[in-house]
DNA sequence: TGATTCACG
DNA sequence: GACGTACGTGAATCAG
């Protein structure tokens, strides 16, 4: 047999084992729809091969490749070092399943697959780039595996795939300080924490990579360990030449692997189409089969799955959206027709379309219906004539509707109808269209909360979203009928017939999702929140949004005026001082000036380079040069006019004079509020100027603005969850929770407590909360981090249990993928389980949603219970503002209004839930909020 | 569109 | 096997 590998062959070596691993951390849990085994990790795994195979087409291309795995079980270096690698987590549960399958999916690539037992895929790798440089070929390693920068070198590089970028030489000497024939010295040198690779206490890449250049390797230099002069380097290198050198062994690859195949094998062969599309077809990977389909030139082969709802045991047969009828209802007879199949069904999904989003100015256009999946209708009701060339816009209406007024006449009493149950997608924004219209529907049930309630922190929960993910199909995008930017037509001068089709597969997918999600919600323990926290919270918020809140627009205006002077004349001394003009509200022609025209020290980069200009960086910089304290004043005056005085006035409704935001309800995953167009929830407090503003939001005449809010409900919570006995004590003696934790923490008595230290103290309380550390804590309080560090080793002595309640958490995260709140409610930590700084991110999130979706909880039950609470007073709640509640009251009612509020606001918890800890709930009143907070 | 910055709890 | 560094939001602005 003539063998094909020689000079001017190039080899591929891809390192399978960091594909597998990369993809499964990089997708969500996908599941094959027939069966629901987990493939997630092998449609990335594929995704990542293919796009490696279209990426090495060119005249680079190579002549061999293979993919190397690791095998199973032990290897020699277990021989070597029982602990090697025994602090390796488990293998998820969702990836073993599914590393054979990837294995089959290399061998559908018609690339070769290659491991042996005893042996780590390094060392196969090693063998391999031995073998082909022997025979004067060139290496191309697919990885970016630290361990397998030794081999790099004449004629071999690495390619980080990822991040498409090369290794070679150079860049393995940036990384180790040293070329990578001494990277195994170096590397025996600092251990591996990940693999137990113990290496040399105390010793880092710096330090390593510095003895090596001196003493050559690291077999002189552990021969000559005693000429070292640093005390402590000396000492660790002679107590611990053994472990050194044992961590060599380790780390070195073994370049003599006994393989079964020859270089020969590995001929880059094309993919059959046939076996390939059959392993794709097998894994039900629609878009990629398609893709490679199209790529080879074959046809597709049609796959046909079911999906999630049809295989849910509940969940009734779904027509497929191809065979959907979608009917406009024009006149009486045909709505009269629907209506009466409505009641004997006793609900319908309806969607309405609008002229705008703004659900104070959006006028109806049209209602869609739908009771069973693949059958729906449109009622067009104000859809105007095709207008092309009519500069005016008429106002005439086209043909072929139901007058508006016929139609909500007869659709009134079904849409009030106790008995029937209307659902729909965001049903708030329906709800209020209909409210302006005289119109109370009820009751609700509300697609994208029951998602909400039940998948938190999985996905967002819009339509389009949770139509592909659950039905495997995408809607119409609302695009195609109203286009985007400049030329965008509203839902009114839309077509009908085009309209038709859009608007009821809205109603035909919100029933599909309904009978779908419903019989789950049980099942995934999600009632209780849905219907206690989230149904009944909808028209609450409708009546609160409606509402809206008074604000003085001259007040405003006096205050933008003022800004803007003051922004004016501090802008002359910012050009002054920088010697030239410039966009001050640019941050980097601010940086620029600042360090680099200007040299200023302290100059830190971004993540895409440029200089950061933050206000953390400019008030360290203030010290330095006046400019920056200046820049600081022009911002914060910047951020109030545009964000605050300025933005506010446009929004206030002309018809009302008042500003009526909108809460997003399945918008933050720990089960907050967030407050949209214009948000509220973040009017200044802060500063003297910002609370300016908070001054033109005014009651009425003849009445108040009183504004309750809990006092510090989340430490409350965590003593409670935590179950902190001192915490709790402290709350129940009512005891300055941060006064007390200062004398705790330092050892003094409460009188000697200081406002610096209790600051301090304050400090580590929230950051207890938000998963601190002592880095956040440093910054946050300019202090050395070993000063931070104490401080939490003192708070945490001080109150035992806190660990094992954050490592509880944890646990219960990574255990079930989702951590609760007091009452059940589930937010889901999905990225628990991936690497890096990623999952330190996620496990900070876990620690804090429990206690910060339990304060959410509270309020969202005050809210529920606070119309009935207060009764008949003249009294109208407005806003929420996480622990805050504002209301509007006839002044003579305002003290009554905060006994009773108070009252709904510190039970709030109660049957459900009794807390170890009291609630306090701070109240106020005034002519506006400044008065009132 | 993404990055940066900053307002709130 | 590294990578960034306190949790959760929304909005304005610049720059490409």
């Amino acid at each position: 047999m003539s063998c094909n590998f020689g000079k001017g062959s190039h080899l591929h070596l891809i390192d399978g084992s960091s594909f597998i691993f990369r993809a499964f951390h990089a997708l969500p849990p996908l599941t094959r729809p027939s069966d629901g085994l987990p493939v997630g990790a092998v449609a990335g795994f594929v995704n990542m091969i293919w796009r490696y195979i279209e990426d090495n087409k060119g005249p680079d291309a190579p002549t061999h490749a293979a993919v190397i795995f690791d095998a199973a079980g032990p290897t020699f270096r277990d021989e070597l070092y029982e602990a090697y690698k025994a602090n390796r987590e488990e293998m998820p549960e969702d990836l073993r399943p599914q590393i054979p399958l990837t294995r089959e999916a290399t061998r559908a690539f018609n690339l070769a697959c290659i491991e042996k037992e005893g042996y780590e895929a390094d060392d196969i790798i090693a063998t391999l780039t031995r073998m082909a440089r022997e025979k004067g070929g060139e290496v191309t390693i697919i990885s970016s595996d630290k361990d397998l920068m030794q081999l790099v070198g004449e004629g071999v590089e690495m390619l980080d795939a990822m991040k498409d970028r090369r290794i070679g030489s150079k860049e393995v000497e940036e990384r180790f300080g040293v070329p990578p024939e001494k990277v195994v010295d170096v590397m025996a040198l600092i251990g591996d924490p990940t693999d137990n690779v113990p290496g040399a206490p105390g010793i880092g890449v710096k330090t390593a990579a510095l003895l090596i250049r001196e003493y050559g390797d690291l077999d002189n230099l552990l021969a000559h360990a005693e000429e070292i002069k640093q005390p402590k380097r000396r000492q660790t290198l002679i107590e611990y030449a053994d472990q050194i050198r044992l961590s060599r062994e380790l780390v070195k690859l073994d370049d003599h692997v006994p393989l079964d195949v020859t270089l020969c094998d590995l001929e880059v062969k094309r993919p059959d189409p046939e076996v390939l599309l059959d392993f794709l077809k097998k894994m039900e990977f629609r878009t990629i089969t398609k893709r490679v389909a199209e790529a080879l030139g074959v046809e597709a082969p049609e796959i046909e799955t079911k999906t999630a709802a049809e295989r849910a045991p509940e969940a009734p047969e779904m027509p497929p959206f191809s065979k959907a009828v979608y009917e406009a209802v024009t006149d009486r007879q045909a709505l009269e027709k629907w209506i009466e199949r409505i009641n004997e069904r006793g609900w319908v999904a309806i969607d309405t379309e609008t002229t705008s989003l703004d659900e104070m100015r959006a006028e109806l256009v049209g209602i869609s219906l739908c009771m069973e999946p693949g059958h729906a209708a449109y009622v067009p009701l104000a859809h105007r004539p095709d207008s092309s060339g009519d500069l005016f816009g008429s106002e005439a209406l086209a043909e072929g509707q139901m007058s508006m007024e016929e139609a909500l006449e007869m659709l009134k009493p079904v849409l009030e109808d106790e008995a029937v149950l209307k659902i729909g997608q965001n049903v708030k924004y329906d709800a209020k269209v209909f409210a302006r219209l005289g119109i109370e529907m009820a009751p609700i049930d509300d697609t994208m909360l029951l998602s909400y309630a039940m998948h938190a922190g999985l996905h967002g929960h819009g339509m389009d979203t949770l139509s592909e993910l659950y039905l495997g199909h995408k809607p119409v995008a609302i695009k195609e009928l109203i286009g985007s930017g400049k030329s965008q037509i509203r839902f009114d001068q839309v077509p009908v017939e085009k309209a038709v089709r859009y608007a009821a597969e809205d109603a035909d997918v919100t029933l599909r999702l309904w009978e779908l999600f419903k019989p789950q919600l049980h099942r995934k323990r999600a009632t209780t929140i849905y219907e206690t926290e989230e149904r009944p919270l909808v028209p609450v918020l409708a009546r609160m949004e409606m509402a809206g809140i008074k604000v003085d627009r001259d007040a405003l205006s006096r205050l933008s005026s003022m800004f803007a002077q003051k922004m004016a004349a501090l802008e002359a001394e910012i050009h002054e001082l920088a010697g030239e003009k410039f966009n001050v509200a640019s941050p980097s022609q601010l940086g620029e000036i600042l360090f680099g025209k200007m040299g200023l020290p302290g100059g830190k980069r971004t993540k895409t380079g440029h200089w950061s200009t933050s206000a953390q960086v400019l008030e360290d910089l203030a010290t330095e040069h006046p400019l920056a304290a200046k820049v600081l004043d022009w911002r914060q005056l910047a951020k109030l006019k545009s964000t605050y005085t300025d933005a506010l006035q446009a929004h206030i409704d002309p018809e009302t004079g008042r500003v009526h935001t909108s809460y997003a309800i399945a918008g933050a995953n720990t089960g907050r509020l967030a407050s949209t167009e214009p948000n509220l929830q973040n009017i200044p407090v802060r500063t003297e100027e910002g609370r300016r503003i908070r001054e033109a939001f005014v009651a009425e005449e003849g009445r108040l603005l009183v504004s309750l809010d809990y006092s510090q409900i989340e430490l409350r919570i965590f003593a409670h969850m935590a179950d902190i006995d001192a915490l709790k004590h402290a709350f129940a003696e009512g005891l300055d929770i941060h006064t007390m934790t200062a004398a705790a923490i330092f050892e003094i008595p409460m009188e000697e407590v200081t406002p610096e230290i209790r600051r301090r103290a304050k400090a580590v309380n929230y950051g207890i909360i938000y998963g601190l550390s002592a880095f956040g804590l440093a910054r946050n309080l300019r202090i050395p981090r070993a000063e931070a560090q104490e401080f939490i080793d003192a708070y945490l002595k001080r109150f035992p249990g806190i660990r094992a309640y954050q490592q509880d958490i944890i646990e219960r995260a990574r255990k079930q993928g989702y951590v609760e709140t007091l009452f059940g409610r589930r937010i889901h930590t999905p990225e628990i389980e991936s690497g890096g700084a990623q999952a330190a991110a996620a496990r900070r999130a876990a620690m804090n949603a429990p206690i910060q979706g339990t304060a959410a909880d509270i309020i969202r039950r005050a809210m529920v219970h606070m119309e009935r609470g207060i009764g008949d007073l003249p009294a109208q709640m407005l806003l929420q503002v996480h622990d805050e509640l504002v209301f509007e009251v006839a002044e003579e009612a305002a003290e009554e209004l905060i006994a009773r509020a108070r009252a709904v606001m510190e039970h709030a918890p109660e049957p459900a839930v009794k807390l170890s800890v009291p609630l306090e709930v701070d109240a106020g009143k005034g002519r506006n909020w400044a008065e009132a907070h």
